[in-house]
RNA sequence: GGGCUAAUAGCUCAGUUGGUUAGAGCACACCCCUGAUAAGGGUGAGGUCGCAGGUUCGAGUCCCGCUUGGCCCA
């Protein structure tokens, strides 16, 4: 007689491929996602749930996804589908961010390489196409990841009525005078007359004039310098043609200053570079009379060595003790700290320096110079005024533009600020952090920091590729309009035809017809020509978004639940996005703010392409699959730097295969199972439920948490301890050999079947194809209609009555005993012929209490634990002694129990065991 | 140079308020099973917790310095 053929082993086609092959297995099922419209049956299923709102940080369309924006939309996910599998309404608008340099730069290349020059309506064409291209790549690539959301209508930042909202929100910020135009540095060419990004810079060595100033003291209110005569500071400098935009000398507050006695005057200089400025002036003698630290010179006055003026003393922390004096010359027009530095001291900003690079009627005598020719003209008066204490020529490296190869200068240019000050901005921001959930906590910190430092926001750049700033100038005052109902004109422009229109139609065919400036009445316009930053728009998106005014269906509440982007954010998306959502709304626009770090290579070292180091997520999903991808994302400690490389892939997709199989086996079992089958369990299948109840229940916390890792570990452990290591084995005998139907087997498969499902819906999150495929073959072998595993909830439970129950206590007794039972067993092996734990009696002595709890269950069920074929207890020191099994082994299902006994089947002489002679009739 | 942050077995991670021989999984070695089988089980070998000081009866855990990596800024 063919025995097997007597058994109900599991069935290959009732469950899931062992071999997962998810790099073509995932495709399919998004495949099935997509055809269901999955995303839109979520959002209906819970339509009357409370909602959980995660609003998205656009990536930048200029180029495939790369491993970090891979693992940012992956965390987005696993938040979403937590949050959705505990019954919460997840709506999730992906959002792209359009305008910006890089694109134009790219695209301009094209140009270049092509010999066109195009027009600016040309190039913004260009622009457009380019980051749709781009945009179309990564939502697909998204989509490969098997990231839910509303892909089919993604915000994006170049959409006109985007566009138009952004132009909108500008308006809101005149409406409460939070917009200025004031002055500030940028690198400008003079040739080309342009203002460049710092991009668009190279370096060159360069020969400067270098020259030693002294400035006189003018004001000493602190008397730190009292009684001494002729005192001076000095600075040193290699753009003379600065000296006449002087506003203040910086010292940095830490560092000591000496102050020198030569000749009859007095010097204070850096203590550190004395020596250094000694010899550099040739000052043969001098003594140090005083040594301050530079925080007592705060608010110290010296005299402009040329005009009559001051020059403040200022605190800067940038000075360093390697370069010049120690003190450095100031001038908020013409470079990026010192325009800080004023800022912070209110020193204002001088336009002493027009787009030609001549120095205008602010820089006094020196209107009409050429910055250049000050290297003689400034230096020669210097000289005159007895201020000049050197001049020399200085090699270094200086900027040049790329496009002419000429050098360039900062100069100070107009700009439009948003003011942090109006209205208490800054504060009433540093008091919203205090209300945000950051996490990691130290997030806090950080953009605390940023916020309180931060300059005033200035929003303009003079680039063709973003949302024209919708201004109008009269034509001859050139009084700026800032007005409401000019502002709205232009954003019903942009709204019908794009932020393009703004830059091709003539300000009279914007404005309403007859419109009249409010402030000098005139009646011609000229438009400004500078574009809104693209921080500005990312800014923007969560009231673009959720406020619903650019298309209804991404309406949400304001503020968002969640943001979650990389930590460098904090002084981007969440920065600005406090701004405007401070400005416009007066509150932030998140309740918690999520951060990870950066992604890394085996090593910890950045990727790079220069390294070779680079992990392509759309390559590793072919390679391995998007769920090892979701898996190691879940895996790593996202809070710090997370290493990535083949290996470390390689090791998860291992772990998946465990947590794979374990799923296999279970559903196997199900067949001939129907859920309502089973209506008292047996005690280890009821233990096995109760196992995955409080396994339910640690990771429902865990995803509380955003704690993902935890989640899959303690899954993990669960497949390879509770499951494998010891409810399989148990459970394998029974659902193989006892009768089909028999309330044994029934009880053992409702047990599968319960805990497969618990365990599906929590790798759910994570390992989304993957749960999905067992979710349908699952139902599909218990004859159910199937429906995506995503609609269901996580299985909550009260555990009070888990933890340590009697039930509890039974199984931890057998678990501790059969832990004995294998390391004793391990040395016994080989001796006696004996390999195998099922050919011996184990003999086991255990304390009283143990023993009690172990004699709960039959010899028969306690061989079936410990897979060995008999079990002896005693009382005593706990110890296990082998003996090789006197008992002959049951053909059918292999056990070796007393009551297996030669019986004759088909005129042959087989031993069977009494549960097995049952099942055959015999 | 400044701000924030990290460093625990070959790899990915746990290690509550300082307290017995520092844990888990993956990988590895040996063994078992061959009715989860390109699976599963058992046992084992891997760590002076980045380095150097300090506080303490006692430190992976607290303090100081250094080294190395990461993000942001200069």
């Amino acid at each position: 007689m063919d025995f097997k053929s007597t058994l109900h082993l599991p069935d290959a086609e009732a469950t899931i491929p062992m071999k997962a092959n998810l790099p073509t297995l995932e495709p399919s099922i998004q495949q099935i996602w997509d055809s269901e419209a999955i995303y839109h049956k979520l959002q209906e299923a819970r339509k009357d749930c409370p909602s959980y709102v995660l609003h998205d940080g656009p990536p930048y369309t200029n180029s495939p996804i790369h491993i970090g924006t891979a693992m940012n939309k992956i965390l987005k996910d696993f938040v979403l589908k937590s949050r959705q599998m505990m019954g919460f309404r997840t709506p999730y608008v992906p959002g792209f961010d359009n305008h910006g340099l890089p694109i134009e730069q790219a695209v301009m290349k094209k140009f270049v390489e092509k010999k066109i020059t195009p027009t600016i309506p040309e190039l913004r064409q260009a622009c457009r196409d380019h980051a749709s291209e781009y945009l179309a790549i990564q939502r697909d690539q998204f989509k490969r990841l098997g990231i839910f959301g509303l892909w089919e209508k993604p915000y994006t930042t170049m959409d006109f009525r985007f566009e138009a909202e952004i132009v909108r929100v500008f308006r809101r910020l005149v409406e409460k005078g939070y917009v200025y135009k004031g002055l500030r540095p940028t690198l400008w060419s003079p040739t080309s007359r342009t203002a460049l990004a710092d991009t668009e810079i190279e370096y060159h060595d360069h020969v400067s004039k270098a020259i030693y100033v002294r400035f006189p003291l003018k004001s000493d209110p602190n008397q730190e310098l009292a009684g001494l005569d002729n005192v001076y500071t000095v600075i040193w400098t290699t753009t003379p043609w600065t000296i006449p935009a002087n506003l203040a000398c910086a010292f940095h507050p830490e560092f000591n200053y000496d102050v020198v006695k030569v000749g009859n005057d007095h010097y204070i200089i850096l203590q550190d570079l004395v020596a250094k400025v000694a010899e550099k002036v040739g000052w043969a003698e001098y003594t140090t009379v005083k040594t301050l630290e530079g925080i007592n010179f705060d608010k110290i006055e010296f005299k402009h060595p040329i005009f009559d003026r001051s020059s403040l003393a200022v605190m800067a922390d940038y000075v360093t003790t390697e370069d010049g004096t120690g003190v450095v010359h100031t001038a908020p027009s013409h470079g990026r700290d010192d325009f800080f530095t004023g800022q912070k001291y209110n020193l204002g900003v001088p336009n002493t320096v027009d787009e030609r690079g001549v120095l205008t009627h602010e820089a006094g005598e020196f209107e009409g110079v050429f910055y250049k020719n000050c290297d003689t003209v400034v230096v020669e008066r210097l000289q005159e005024v007895g201020a000049l204490l050197s001049v020399s020529d200085y090699q270094h490296s200086y900027p040049y533009a790329e496009r002419d190869g000429q050098p360039v200068i900062f100069r100070a240019t107009e700009q439009w600020f948003l003011s942090l000050e109006h209205e208490g901005l800054r504060g009433r921001m540093l008091d919203s952090i205090q209300d945000v959930n950051w996490v990691p906590s130290q997030g806090q910190n950080r953009i605390e920091a940023m916020i309180r430092n931060r300059p005033d926001w200035c929003i303009s750049r003079q680039r063709p590729w973003g949302v024209g700033i919708p201004v109008f100038y009269g034509r001859k005052s050139r009084v700026p309009v800032l007005d409401p109902v000019a502002i709205d004109a232009v954003a019903n422009l942009v709204e019908a035809e794009g932020s393009d229109a703004w830059f091709i139609k003539e300000a009279a065919d914007i404005l309403p017809a007859g419109y009249v400036h409010p402030e000098t009445g005139e009646t011609e316009f000229d438009k400004e020509t500078d574009v809104l930053d693209v921080w500005f728009d990312s800014g923007s998106t969560s009231l673009a978004v959720l406020e619903g005014n650019v298309y209804p269906e991404w309406k949400e509440n304001w503020p968002a639940d969640i943001y979650l982007e990389g930590s460098d954010q904090h002084r981007g998306w969440f920065n600005t996005s406090l701004i405007l959502g401070q400005a416009t709304r007066d509150g932030a626009p998140y309740n918690t703010v999520l951060t990870h770090g950066f992604v890394t290579d085996g090593e910890g070292r950045k990727m790079s392409k220069r390294l070779g180091n680079v992990v392509d997520p759309v390559k590793a999903c072919a390679d391995y699959g998007a769920d090892v991808v979701r898996y190691w994302v879940a895996g790593t400690d996202y809070a710090n730097d997370v290493p990535c490389s083949d290996p470390i892939l390689k090791q998860f997709g291992e772990s998946y295969r465990n947590i794979r199989n374990a799923l296999r086996f279970l559903i196997g079992n199900l067949k001939g199972h129907t859920a309502d089958s089973v209506e008292t369990l047996l005690p280890i299948d009821q233990w096995f439920i109760e196992q995955a109840d409080l396994l339910v229940t640690d990771c429902i916390d865990a995803y509380e948490r955003f704690d993902f890792g935890t989640v899959m570990s303690s899954v993990h452990n669960f497949c390879r301890q509770q499951l494998s290591a010891f409810y399989a084995d148990a459970v394998k005998d029974r659902m193989y050999c006892d009768a089909e139907d028999s309330a044994e087997r029934r009880s053992g498969q409702q047990a599968c079947y319960e805990v497969a499902e618990k365990l599906i819906k929590l790798i759910a999150p994570v390992l989304v194809h993957t749960a999905e495929e067992s979710w349908l073959k699952m139902h599909e072998t218990l004859g159910v209609k199937p429906t995506s595993v995503f609609f269901e909830t996580f299985d909550a439970v009260s555990i009070d009555e888990i933890e340590g129950s009697e039930l509890q206590q039974r199984f931890a007794a057998v678990i501790a005993a059969k832990q004995v039972v294998n390391s004793s067993f391990e040395p016994y092996k080989g001796t006696d012929g004996i390999k195998n734990s099922q050919d011996v009696v184990a003999k086991l002595a255990v304390d009283a209490t143990e023993k009690q709890l172990l004699e709960t269950f039959t010899a028969d069920e306690l061989a079936n634990f410990f897979k060995v074929s008999w079990v002896e207890l005693a009382e005593g020191e706990p110890a296990v002694t082998f003996v090789k099994s006197p008992y002959n082994e049951c053909i059918r299902s292999r056990v070796r129990r007393p009551d297996v006994a030669e019986v004759e089947v088909d005129g042959e002489k087989v031993f069977l065991s009494a549960r097995d002679r049952k099942v055959l009739d015999l």
